[in-house]
RNA sequence: GCGCCUGUAGCUCAGUUGGAUAGAGCGCCGGGCUUCGAACCCGUAGGCCGCAGGUUCGAGUCCUGCCAGGCGCGCCA
């Protein structure tokens, strides 16, 4: 089933009888003769059927059932698009797991966007959620901070004082060196001492920079997961003991090697190096194991794109545990690329250039930040013009569903003065909607519990700013009808009609509400 | 070289399990406010859906090959 895009088509349209035309070896015409003759419709759902074209069958639907749809919708308020497809299940969701050695990116907000929505969706659907931030603190990264706090510290006395290699040459690594070197006198310690309390010190402060800019993004996490923890907690050991009883690990030539190879990867990973300590990857596993263990029924990860060539031996390390492959999903995020004035940003992380999320929601406001991070597939590269994402006018898509919002809160407002009540049960008064926009509204907004399970089978919350955007074109061109005619007013002069078209636009309201809350947007009042 | 992603209007991108005449926003051009918000609406122009084969009654969508761009192929994280 189907929904046309041809108005000519009806309101919904199947293509069956060509589905069935080659098993049932009839001409698809016939076949769609004999369903519409068996069809059985004793609540009068259907206004109109026929068979069109090389052999669709297309539905029309009858007024009064639009019109009982939206007294449904209108009853169901928050819970509108709520459903049981998510019954049982249990997902993990994890995303942005930024290193704390540094401020978070574009890339952390595209993920954080697209995975804090999914969340939301998923929930609406039933499904039980948690959210998970991966901490990686538990290897060299957070040592070179500290190294790199440390050697910045120096400087302040000794601008000669060598910098790590690889350091991050961010700016916000000598603000660290400065509050650090205020609370704590580093003086007094020995260097290894010294470098060791900026590590602890630095990624502590990081993590508690990054959880209040993605609080700011409107991006709370269930859980904040630590991989120190998980190596100190012994789970790491426990999940190689495991392993290597299952058999999928060896030794050679002083390192510890995993068998993942044996489960569709290009050639076995290392998981201990020579010199003992363990690769990122082992840590992943572990990590990856114990959600299971946690009773997931399902995993979710939103990776950026560069780490692609890690699901293979990531999916392979859970199937030597036993686990489906499929069980786990891992969502890419690709580039996004910063444009201002028609000119690409340049960004380097490596010197220290680039721009932050923190940078781009104070300039932009989280609104437009998130609406526009979730316009685009999380597939395909994101260009993001910074100047066409400030702009306060119609430029910018956020503008537009939102104004649709406030402007149903305006004639509600406008209803309100004048007196005219809506009613509490819809009852009759949606009878009186019959206007082909009216019915054009409704059937719009009775798609979009569908869009919420489509999303939460394919994991695109990016369909849910397109769905809003064409909800609100759908009111803007109703509303502007009464521009021409005073009789397509929603406030007028008759009262009973002014009535029922104040219902639907609650329910308009209701649903743009709904779905902007699902991406993390605010709906104003006004504007 | 191998693997993954992308290629659709001037630009940025949607396009559901393969369906009827491929869409939106921006930009261009032209219209619409004496009463519900013009941050809006209506209309015009603009397309070998990267190229070439194949499967099918039917392909932007599936398969194969090629071209172009991005990313990845470490006992780095």
């Amino acid at each position: 089933m189907e929904i046309p895009n041809n108005p000519e088509h009806g309101h919904y349209a199947t293509n069956l009888p060509m589905a069935l035309a080659s098993s049932q070896k009839k001409n698809p015409r016939e076949i769609a003769s004999i369903i519409v003759g068996q069809l059985n419709d004793d609540e009068g759902l259907i206004e109109k059927v026929e068979v069109a074209g090389p052999g669709f069958i297309n539905f029309t639907i009858a007024s009064t059932k639009w019109q009982d749809f939206l007294s449904s919708l209108l009853k169901a308020n928050d819970t509108f698009g709520r459903s049981d497809t998510g019954k049982g299940e249990k997902v993990l969701l994890e995303f942005v797991s930024a290193n704390p050695t540094g401020p978070l990116h574009l890339g952390h907000g595209r993920g954080a966007a697209l995975g804090d929505t999914l969340a939301r969706v998923l929930r609406h659907c039933g499904y039980g959620v948690a959210t998970e931030f991966y901490i990686n603190d538990a290897g060299q990264q957070v040592r070179l901070l500290g190294e790199s706090i440390y050697s910045r510290w120096m400087q302040m006395k000794d601008p000669h004082y060598p910098f790590p290699e690889n350091g991050y040459r961010g700016e916000y690594v000598l603000e660290l060196a400065k509050d650090i070197s205020r609370e704590h006198d580093l003086r007094t310690m020995s260097k290894e001492e010294a470098v060791e309390l900026c590590s602890s010190l630095g990624r502590q402060k990081m993590l508690e920079e990054i959880r209040q800019n993605l609080s700011r993004f409107r991006v709370e996490f269930d859980v904040w997961y630590s991989e120190k923890e998980l190596v100190s907690s012994g789970k790491l050991q426990k999940t190689l003991d495991v392993l290597r009883s299952e058999g999928h690990i060896y030794e050679h030539e002083g390192a510890l090697w995993i068998k993942t190879t044996a489960f569709g990867d290009d050639k076995d990973r290392v998981i201990r190096k020579q010199d003992g300590s363990y690769t990122y990857f082992a840590t992943d596993i572990a990590y990856h194991l114990d959600k299971w263990d946690r009773g997931f029924t399902k995993a979710i990860n939103i990776w950026g794109a560069d780490h692609h060539g890690y699901i293979p031996r990531m999916k392979a390390a859970l199937e030597a545990h036993g686990i489906h492959r499929d069980w786990l999903s891992v969502l890419l995020i690709q580039l996004v690329k910063l444009y201002q004035g028609g000119k690409e940003v340049k960004m380097s992380k490596r010197a220290g250039r680039y721009v932050t999320l923190k940078e781009l929601v104070e300039e932009v406001g989280v609104d437009a930040v998130r609406f526009v991070f979730l316009t685009k597939n999380h597939d395909s590269p994101l260009d993001v013009d910074i100047d066409l994402v400030k702009a306060q006018d119609s430029n910018n898509p956020v503008y537009y569903v939102q104004y649709a919002h406030a402007r149903a809160c305006s004639i509600l407002r406008k209803a309100s003065e004048e007196g005219i009540t809506i009613p509490m049960e819809p009852g009759n008064s949606v009878r009186l909607l019959n206007l082909k926009e009216e019915i054009d509204l409704i059937r719009t907004m009775a798609e979009f519990p569908w869009l919420l399970e489509d999303i939460c089978r394919t994991f695109e919350p990016h369909r849910l700013t397109y769905y809003l955007g064409e909800l609100a074109a759908t009111f803007h061109r109703y509303f502007n009808l009464g521009t021409k005619n005073p009789e397509h007013r929603v406030v007028q002069e008759d009262v009973e009609l002014s009535r029922a078209r104040l219902l639907l636009t609650t329910g308009v309201k209701q649903v743009l509400y709904l779905g902007l809350r699902l991406l993390g947007v605010e709906a104003p009042q006004q504007m």
